[in-house]
DNA sequence: AAGGCAAAAGTTTTT
DNA sequence: CTTTTGCCTT
């Protein structure tokens, strides 16, 4: 289908690239209201706010200048709805679709407008971020602080607050006071300590994201030129995920947009609310009807899951929510014997065996790659990892435990890092066969840190000359991967030195605070010569630094918004879940995502040595109701 | 310095 | 649930 940039009408819009939308999505792309739109696993709820910004776009119901602000909860959530209305829209259009993380979109206007802040609140423009833990908010309570006036209270008082509340109900619980709390409570005393000690005391400013987000509330409110300049510039938010908004996310928004001609879209599933911890909002779709006028706008299709899977889901689903309405399953099955199980295990090591037996048969049965599978668990993947790993290699297998570190980044991280991504992709380039692909890549995200525009064709020809030299450099200087950390270091030292640092740093703020960069740069070389291991070539080496052809090894929690054909969640016994009772809601819904991974498969397996399953009773009776059987194995 | 015991952490996003 | 941390005592 033809991308076109002038305008369609509205009666003749089509859905693009996809069959069809059901009824209600096609509803909600052209709403003219704010809707908030609840929709399961699957239901296609980040293509459906991709199709609504196509349809804003190319009919002109966003009309230019005016721009479509989505703001996504993870920066992968972000990049990938970008990456779909680039793929739908012409380039003139997606130029009007801004696509960022809450926490980016507040503090680009706390970068903006921060200086425009009363004395009280406002940060040095230099400031830098942090991440506080419980900890650093115990020494502050309990030490640094000091005893509060006589007036305010005693130092009984301030111990009384609860390290674990002391940031969720008074640093950043409520919007700011413009000119700070005039009788305070012993926790605003000290919250409000611990905002002069962090916007004055100090040779930076030091904020917190959380903080972040209240400072850009205070602005907005107190000053409406800022806000009126917001409004004016977008006629339309998308929220995804919406049901991890926190109160800080919800605050910030309805002082911009409550009340104005700013369409809203609020996308998400309740029953996924898995970040409750995060400060999550109880219920944000309620608010959102009731401060909003939200319409409420329910998708009942699933594009991901088998039928039989489906009819399972919705068990589950019902108890988190029990008017949950049971979904359709759009997709064959294609799986001959259960599509669930529980598979019981004599120990951890025949487990290992079996699975990983099981999972290269399949592949070899069904002609499927190791990234269709998928080994789940609820914490600590370093510990199935020792026992997995060993029985996966020797079928052949690798695995890649995701949330295992190369230096000081997580694996999963580093490689959404633009930093990793630049060096692999000129890697690829310089130093494999039929590279051309990442010809295209390399020059596009080049020509972009150099600031040359794609119609320059003079600037771009030389720019396609300085690659391919430097290309036949690198390829003379390591014709063999690196053997040791120094040279993988200087391999990576230099890539960064021809894509030039300082340009990098210009695009990507991010990497000009706190050594991020260079602890991004010192975990690829570290990943880098751990993927070269065994003295292999170039090509084995990128692919088992991208991890092409290993099956990924995770939580629950980093699985969020990813699909598989087949989900082998390990460890379904109460060590495991050892906080089910804490939250019981947050823990179904965890069970809920991990299930709800899954295409074709859900396989849960259990071994007596690592826990019982009482405690997690229900989750096993859950599973009988929807008649999933149990098949031990010794 | 080492041992004993109780409390806390673990799952985790964000430039 | 298990493992780590922290504090107190010897």
């Amino acid at each position: 289908m033809a991308v076109l940039s002038r305008r369609v009408r509205p009666d003749d819009w089509k859905p693009v690239g996809v069959e069809a939308l059901e009824a209600n999505a096609l509803k909600v792309v052209r709403s003219t209201d704010n809707r908030s739109v609840i929709a399961g696993p699957g239901a296609g709820k980040t293509e459906l706010l991709a199709q609504r910004a196509a349809y804003l776009l190319q009919t002109g119901a966003a009309p230019a200048p005016r721009r479509i602000l989505a703001i996504s909860f993870k920066r992968d959530a972000a990049t990938n709805l970008a990456a779909r209305v680039r793929q739908r829209c012409h380039r003139n259009h997606a130029g009007r679709f801004d696509s960022m993380t809450f926490d980016a979109f507040a503090k680009g206007l706390v970068d903006r407008f921060g200086q425009a802040l009363p004395e009280r609140w406002r940060p040095r423009p230099d400031y830098d971020i942090m991440f506080p833990n419980d900890r650093d908010y115990r020494d502050f309570l309990y030490q640094t602080v000091g005893t509060p006036p006589a007036s305010v209270g005693t130092y009984a008082d301030l111990q009384a607050i609860a390290v674990k509340t002391f940031e969720r109900r008074h640093l950043v619980g409520s919007p700011l006071p413009v000119d700070g709390w005039s009788q305070p409570t012993p926790g605003q005393w000290a919250a409000d300590r611990f905002w002069q000690t962090t916007l004055h005391e100090g040779k930076k400013s030091i904020l917190s994201f959380p903080m972040i987000g209240r400072l850009a509330e205070l602005l907005l409110r107190v000053n409406p030129m800022a806000r009126d300049a917001l409004r004016l510039t977008y006629s339309h938010l998308f929220m995804d995920e919406f049901q991890d908004t926190t109160q800080i996310q919800y605050d910030l928004v309805r002082t911009i947009y409550l009340d104005t001609d700013t369409v809203v879209t609020a996308v998400g599933d309740n029953k996924q609310q898995i970040m409750r911890w995060a400060m999550a909002m109880d219920d944000p779709f309620t608010a959102f009807d009731a401060d909003f006028g939200g319409k409420r706008t329910p998708l009942y299709n699933n594009y991901r899951s088998s039928p039989e899977l489906v009819r399972i889901q919705h068990v589950l689903a019902q108890a988190l929510d029990a008017r949950a309405v049971a979904p359709v399953s759009k997709t064959a099955g294609t799986i001959a014997g259960d599509s669930c199980a529980i598979w019981d295990f004599s120990t951890p090591e025949v487990e290992a065996d079996r699975l990983a037996a099981f999972v290269a048969g399949e592949m070899k049965t069904h002609k499927l790659g190791p990234r269709d599978f998928v080994l789940l668990v609820r914490q600590k993947t370093i510990d199935y990892a020792a026992v997995l790993e060993p029985a996966f290699a020797a079928a052949g297998i690798p695995l890649r435990n995701e949330a295992g570190t190369a230096g000081a980044v997580m694996l999963q991280e580093l490689l959404a890092e633009e930093a990793s991504e630049l060096v692999i992709a000129i890697l690829r380039l310089a130093m494999t066969k039929r590279a051309g692909r990442y010809w295209t890549d390399c020059q596009g995200v080049l020509a972009a840190l150099r600031g040359v525009a794609p119609d320059e064709e003079d600037a771009q020809a030389k720019l396609a000359c300085e690659l391919d030299a430097y290309a036949i450099k690198l390829t003379a200087a390591h014709p063999r991967p690196p053997k040791s950390k120094a040279v993988a270091r200087s391999i990576v030292d230099d890539i960064l030195a021809f894509i030039d640092r300082e340009r990098l740093i210009a695009v990507h703020p991010a990497y000009g605070q706190g050594g991020w960069l260079d602890k991004v740069l010192d975990a690829a070389a570290v990943h880098l010569l751990a993927s070269s291991a065994g003295g292999i070539d170039w090509s084995s080496t990128l692919d088992a630094y991208e991890g092409v052809h290993a099956i990924p090894l995770m939580t629950i929690h980093k699985s969020k918004g990813l699909e598989y054909h087949s989900v082998i969640f390990v460890g379904l016994d109460d060590g495991a879940w050892w906080s089910f009772s804490n939250d019981q809601i947050e823990a179904t819904a965890g069970f809920f995502v991990a299930f709800t991974r899954a295409k074709q498969r859900v396989i849960f397996t259990y071994c007596a040595r690592r826990g019982a399953r009482s405690k997690i009773a229900t989750l096993y009776s859950l599973l009988e109701k929807a008649g999933v059987r149990t098949f031990s194995i010794t």
